[in-house]
DNA sequence: CCTCTGATTCGAGAAACGTCAAGACAGCCT
DNA sequence: AGGCTGTCTTGACGTTTCTCGAATCAGAGG
C-alpha cells in the first residue's frame, strides 16, 4: 500500500474557490466556517507563520526546506511536520526536485482569508 | 484579590500598531510571529469565526450575547469560552450594559492580520 | 433582603497539538 | 550494490484545547 506522498492532501482544499465575502459584510456560512478555520488555526502557530513567510516572500517564489530547517531551533521532523499542517490547510504547495524539496505559496488561499478579514475602510487606515 | 473582568486582557493586543508589511513582502519578526500567531489561532476554530463574523457583521456595530448564544449547539459556558478567547486575541471587546453584555469587533487587529495576508496583485483578482 | 435571569469562572475529562528520537523512503554518487 | 544526504512518517509523551456541569458574579425587581 503506498502511501500519500508529498502533495497529495486527506481533505482537499485545492478547490479553493473565490468563497466568502468580508466577515464584516455578513455572517459566514457554517460550511464556510468548517473549511477555512483549519487555514487561521494553520497560521496560529508563530513556527508556521515565520514559515508561511519565509514561503511567501521566498524570491524565486520558492523555498527549499534546507533553507528554512535551519532557521528555528526545532528538529527536522518537527518542521516537517509544521509544514505539513500549512500543506493540507491549502497554504503551500511542496514539489521533490532531485534530492531537495520546494515549498510555494498557493496565493488564491491567502487571497480568500485576506478577503475574510477585510474592513471597511481598509484604503483609508 | 479582584480577578480580571470583562475587558481587561493578561497580554496587551489592544497596543495594535499598524505593525507588518505583508507576509508575502518580507520574512516576519520573531517577535511579530509571536504577538500576531494567538490572532491567527483565536480565528481558527469554527465556532469562533462564526463568533467573530457575528459580531463583525452586527448592524449596530455590537451584538449581545444572548443573541449569540442561541446560534450554536454548545452550552452558554463554552460559547463565554470562545469570546474570551476572542476577546484576549485582541479581536473583539466586550461591555456590560445593565443585565446583557454587548461584543464589538475591534477593526485594528482585524485590519493588521488582512494586512499581513495580502497578496502582491489582490485587486487584479 | 431575597430571588430571578444573564454571563462568567472553576474544575474535570476527552481529544488534539507540538515535540522529539528512531526508522523509512527518495535520490545522488562512488 | 552500497553508502550518504535530505526529507518524511511513525510512535510516544507532555501540554494545550474544547466541552460540560456546578458554582459564582452582576444587575433588575419584588
Amino acid at each position: 500500500m503506498t502511501k500519500q506522498r508529498t502533495g497529495t492532501i486527506p481533505v482537499d482544499p485545492t478547490s479553493a474557490e473565490p468563497c466568502c465575502a468580508p466577515l464584516s459584510a455578513r455572517r459566514i456560512s457554517h460550511e464556510a466556517a468548517d473549511r477555512l478555520a483549519p487555514a487561521f488555526r494553520a497560521l496560529g502557530d508563530p513556527v508556521r507563520l515565520r514559515l508561511m513567510s519565509m514561503i511567501a516572500s521566498a524570491p524565486g517564489g520558492e523555498i527549499c526546506v534546507c533553507d528554512l530547517t535551519p532557521a528555528f531551533d526545532l528538529s527536522g521532523p518537527t518542521i516537517s511536520y509544521h509544514l505539513r499542517t500549512l500543506r493540507e490547510a491549502g497554504l503551500v504547495d511542496a514539489e521533490r526536485r532531485g534530492t531537495w524539496v520546494y515549498y510555494r505559496p498557493r496565493p488564491a488561499m491567502l487571497r480568500q482569508l485576506a478577503r475574510l478579514l477585510a474592513v471597511d475602510g481598509t484604503t483609508g487606515g
